[in-house]
DNA sequence: CGCCAACTTGAGTGCCGTCAAAGTTTGTGG
DNA sequence: CCACAAACTTTGACGGCACTCAAGTTGGCG
């Protein structure tokens, strides 16, 4: 296995208060892995092993409810602790989580979780704080589900996504992994169907572009428009 | 204001672990007060100046948008901390808590917080727990709004309130705190005509009994069945 | 006894899911 | 390099669930 580099980890939250022999010390204990994309990293109810970093890709964090259908609880960026289930007391994983695009993630034993919290500043707090935007994002995505109607959701996720992982493009903004319209739909509980006819109604007003499993916003604001009446 | 008694908090989990001197510390550093039904114990956004405990009661955790509208998304029974914005580093409370009956509850200024934490063995711990289980329910919230139609979900509605405040009376169990159609509606995000249909119809099928703000669940398993068709 | 909140019920309708079919892009193996 | 399959996408037709609008009834409280 190469040797990690250092600066890998300095400037993400959980790490970023620890001195460069400290970091050394936790990369000298992680394992490095790619996953292709559509893969499960882990999966709901299996022993919680191991915890991870994401290093760059981005994951879904998904249930699957008895009839096998998906739903897509949360997004995760590149930078975040996943499958932490020591830190809510839990020794097995309450969700499956699942490649969005090719990505990498660095994972450590679960058994080192309470060293970390014991004898690295800050770790525990920001871990705690991760967790607790999570649980905000998600009390937001119930409200959403609660009073909006699916064009409204639709928009919306579509803007968030593109603040979290745009990248500037020629006409606009391109949202930087392959996504579906099935993968938007499981996102905002509707069907395929209705997000197809959503975005080909979309790009008609030249609010959007999009290819297959790409798609570019061009104009951010009429969606903020849309996603508000 | 009258000495608080130690069985208050003596079998509760944040506390449980704690030797009685120890709660006693923590009983003499409390407020203790009494809430009418239908009052805001705190409010989204406001400064987290205090965490409580609540003792007896129910509480909505709500939230409100910008239209007015308001959505529960999760009930509290007695026995658990609430507004621990501190746990997840946040000075701001992070939703509203609205009493669903006349409820008691202990409080202290946020800034015990970090003592509890670091003086109180298991106290953390067992507060994390809470707010994994938190998690865990608002996600199984979204994957039931997402998945459901609307009388599955208010049947599965019912059975949780049933299981977690049930009362045993003469027909079958009761919710013990008064409950509007209103309320149900906010919980499952749909509308009192809907819930009041719902509820007619499993009346003369003799499966609840409901008069003005009280719900008997006269046949569970009929509803069980009917939240997993 | 009057008022108000809570509840009920009916009628109409529109959003969006289901069903169905065809088109397009990508990748793969011969 | 072409054929073909698989995955992804589009579009139309139809219908039902649950929302909105509206009106009225019931029950509790001052």
């Amino acid at each position: 296995m190469p040797r990690l580099d250092e600066s890998l980890l300095t400037h993400l939250p959980p790490f970023s208060r620890l001195e460069k022999r400290q970091i050394r010390r936790i990369l000298d204990q992680a394992s490095s892995r790619r996953y292709d994309a559509g893969v499960a990293i882990f999966q709901e109810g299996h022993p919680a092993e191991r915890f991870f970093m994401l290093l760059d890709g981005y994951v879904r964090v998904v249930r699957i409810t008895a009839t096998g259908e998906q739903v897509t609880a949360l997004h995760i960026p590149p930078g975040q602790l996943i499958g932490i289930a020591r830190a809510i007391g839990r020794d097995t994983y309450p969700a499956t989580a699942m490649t969005a695009s090719e990505s990498l993630a660095l994972s450590w034993p679960m058994h080192l979780w309470d060293n970390f919290v014991a004898e690295y500043d800050g770790f525990a707090t920001e871990s705690y704080k991760t967790l607790g935007q999570r649980l905000g994002e998600v009390q937001n995505k119930i409200v959403e589900m609660a009073t909006q109607q699916v064009e409204q959701r639709v928009a919306n996720a579509l803007l968030r996504l593109v603040n979290q992982t745009g990248r500037k493009v020629e006409n606009g903004i391109e949202i930087d992994f392959p996504i579906t319209r099935q993968d938007l739909s499981e996102l905002t509980a509707t069907t395929l169907h209705t997000v197809s006819r959503l975005l080909s109604g979309w790009e008609k007003q030249g609010l959007v572009e999009s290819r297959r499993k790409r798609i570019v916003v061009r104009d951010p604001h009429a969606l903020v428009v849309l996603s508000q009446k």
